[in-house]
DNA sequence: CATGATCTGTATAAGGTTCTACGTATAACG
DNA sequence: CGTTATACGTAGAACCTTATACAGATCATG
């Protein structure tokens, strides 16, 4: 306390000299590393919080590990993302990581810059939440850092992890439960692929089709593709035409919600003459007034999945792992009456 | 390149031995500190692009600043805060500041580790959206490192600045709105305060008042506070009371959209009878089924005015500013025939 | 031409941790 | 009692940058 080397600053060098041990043996304890006896590490303890001593994380990542894992989130207006991030930082807490988050404005360029900091700030691994980067930079950037991506279908990859929403299996689960009310001409609405890039899109068609054709309602097979610019007048020819299917199934909530309610002005009756069904589950559609049926695709555990897989990519794995993760579909009274 | 000296990763010696320089002349480019040619910079710059090299974060906030500033959100459901945070980092980006972001879950516990996770990764400064600290421990933190809050009242502090929405003259602009078009008994829905200590209701309640004795309606002066838990419960005595207002003007627009709702399933013509305004303009409230008058508080611009004023922080002023952001009434149908 | 001032670039000491290699004390074993 | 194995603790280099102090060159001035 009062010999000549007192700065400022309460070190590992502090709390060595307080406790009396060498500055080793402090980062031994901090690190529980092997070799340290209970009353060193008793002694090591009682100093710590004696003096207050936190590790500045800076010194520590010019050699060790940070214990700190980037996310990079696409974008934070999409309600559905924030229920990713807490799922990883759950799992996180658990694991005593920390987080560094970054949001991009679903821009390419801002993208690959937050992916660069990270890299700068020497976080253990990054958590790629939707990105909208194509498979060959994620690459690049996973050579260098461990990276799972979360929410952006890349089977393929041999270089991250992915995890996703099981697209097929929910949309397949969604037309079973709506035919088995009876219902036979089953539509899906769907965006313009070309305006989305994205597998996903591609995914839920995919589910769909297979389906219905599984049931043998090939012929009632229709796709209504929407440019998913101008939502609300996109859907109003879709409202408009005489010869209505007995269900729509959509790619997402915003169509559904704009589906139903434009629908119930026009005098539809739902969901007893046509049936409608969501995806994502967002908040709005459970508003009462909009009650819209919806997929969920447990966000949380999809981003728990995702920091289990990067926790043990740091650790050390190097074979690239896929996971999907199934959801439930949430009935709703715009397909339950 | 052939060297012995060749390692894996390009540092600020990699550099310097390319461009045939000293290490802190690289330096002193990187920092564009005082003493270096065109010449010499001209050098230095293509062997930093040639060799694609990005100093160490790690290494940089050892000695000197991070360029980086943490931000602290106090939860992710809230649609507001993502717009603040979009504010914020615009404007950093503009200065060329980059921004570490944390979570909490509105738990004064996880603030606290936050905080000083950011301590130590030696941010530059931080700015603290709605926090759920007080005022004390706040100012302790604020004496370690430039500090801005948004979205806490807090006036009196002297250790940091804030940054608010101008909640007393919003109210007092909505009740005056809602009064012109001749409605007098006009009333307040808000919450129990016991259950939430922020300033933020009270400020509220504040402007409704003032306003309403202003135009000689203090006799009608009336607030209906609900408890924060079972919104959709708490709401409907009173929308079962036989005596209802002319308006109710909502503390925030998960009320208001209750309201509404229930309102028109009651029979209530909103909004020649009755008209309700909520507060925040959240997403829910412009959809078309529910279109419920609401007031926008501008939080890009809040974010923006706090990201400027840490940044005169962090460039060295000290004495303690407070800003209070105009935001606007957005009309809809809820308040507007 | 000597002197001082200014301008460029360099050498080098922090800065706080981790981690490998090593030394010492203690225990176990014949 | 001597030898070996094991547990505990320590020295010190390495990580990459910043910033201070200084040396050398160039130029202006008396």
């Amino acid at each position: 306390m009062d010999d000549g080397t007192t700065s400022q600053r309460v070190t590992i060098r502090t709390v060595a000299q307080d406790a009396g041990v060498s500055v080793s043996a402090v980062s031994k304890v901090l690190r529980n590393a092997y070799g340290v006896s209970d009353e060193l590490r008793k002694k090591v303890d009682s100093s710590i919080s004696r003096l207050g001593y936190r590790p500045s994380m800076a010194a520590r990542s010019m050699r060790g590990r940070t214990q700190t894992v980037g996310i990079l989130l696409v974008e934070m207006e999409n309600p559905f993302l924030p229920v990713i991030v807490s799922g990883i930082m759950n799992e996180l807490s658990q694991a005593n990581y920390k987080s560094m988050l970054a949001v991009g404005r679903a821009d390419m360029m801002i993208e690959t810059s937050l992916i660069d900091s990270m890299l700068d700030f020497r976080m253990d691994g990054i958590i790629l939440v939707a990105p909208r980067l194509k498979g060959a930079l994620l690459s690049k950037y996973a050579k260098q850092i461990p990276t799972v991506v979360v929410g952006h279908h890349e089977p393929g990859s041999t270089d991250f992890d992915t995890v996703n929403g099981n697209d097929v299996e929910a949309m397949r689960q969604i037309v079973r439960r709506v035919h088995r009310d009876g219902r036979r001409r089953i539509e899906m609405v769907s965006i313009d692929r070309s305006s989305n890039d994205s597998d996903v899109s591609y995914q839920r068609e995919v589910g769909y089709t297979a389906e219905m054709m599984a049931l043998g309602l090939t012929e009632h097979i229709r796709i209504n593709r929407l440019s998913e610019q101008h939502k609300r007048e996109a859907i109003a020819p879709l409202v408009a035409r005489p010869d209505q299917p007995e269900a729509y199934i959509c790619w997402s909530d915003l169509h559904g919600i704009d589906l139903v309610s434009q629908g119930r002005a026009k005098g539809w009756r739902i969901p007893s003459e046509i049936a409608v069904v969501g995806f994502d589950d967002s908040p709005a559609a459970a508003l009462p007034q909009i009650d819209l049926a919806s997929y969920n695709h447990d966000g949380a555990r999809q981003g728990a999945e995702g920091t289990r897989l990067l926790l043990s990519r740091i650790h050390g794995r190097t074979d690239a792992r896929h996971v999907l993760v199934d959801g439930k579909l949430i009935e709703r009274s715009s397909l339950t009456a």
